[in-house]
DNA sequence: TAAGTGTTTAAGCAACATCTTACACACTTT
DNA sequence: AAAGTGTGTAAGATGTTGCTTAAACACTTA
């Protein structure tokens, strides 16, 4: 997970999860979506999320294509989602109780 | 999003973040539970997450209460959700198809 | 086998992240 | 008001990241 999450923090990354998320894509392919950088930085790009089991990648003939493999993300959405979900339901039930008993702020004592 | 990717991509401070997740807990508290780290550490890390949006913060007193802030997590979530599931139904969609035709390697005709 | 194409690796650099120590701030208690 | 407690900020050292250019590798085609 902390790859994956690692890897999925850098915003170019994340843009190339997007393209490769329905078909396989070429690095030349991927490279040419971002003109700003270049070649050997979408390469390494390419590396981290390899290293980070966010791709899979199939050479073909002189070319390498590179495709999502959604599995990689198992873990992280796990993480974010308990986190997430778990923490709204508590919220939710604060809400009534505060809905039940319209006590003033009571204000440390409870956490103490 | 940026921001909230980039903060849960820190290992401690997705430690932080199951810490308040349930119930509010003083900066302090959470220090302890970092031995290895200095406080003044952890107060970075608390920073890092209420700017992220990532967390709450309560002035009572002397302390300051941090809790789980789940709202900033949606975008997160749903990017990688998006990505992992809609992926995965993809892979089921072409095993349906695998198992339909059993065509050998095409190799890469179908992405020229 | 030589030249061409697609891609990665290597080396170096600038920017950024994370930690530490020392200090400052804010509130509480005496 | 002074001392005590909880916490944050500043400054600086150190490691990591993401980029660039130059070179190398791998496969294809003439």
């Amino acid at each position: 997970m902390d790859d994956a999450l690692r890897a999925v923090a850098d915003p170019t990354r994340r843009a190339i999860l997007v393209l490769v998320r329905d078909r396989e894509v070429s690095a030349g392919e991927i490279a040419e979506r971002f003109p700003e950088i270049s070649r050997p930085a979408v390469s390494q790009h390419l590396r981290t999320l390899t290293a980070a089991r966010l791709v899979d990648v199939r050479r073909a003939g002189n070319r390498r294509f590179y495709r999502l493999r959604p599995e990689g993300l198992a873990e992280a959405v796990t993480f974010l989602e308990t986190m997430w979900s778990t923490s709204l339901s508590r919220l939710q039930h604060e809400a009534e109780q505060e809905e039940r008993a319209h006590t003033g702020d009571q204000d440390v004592k409870g956490s103490l």
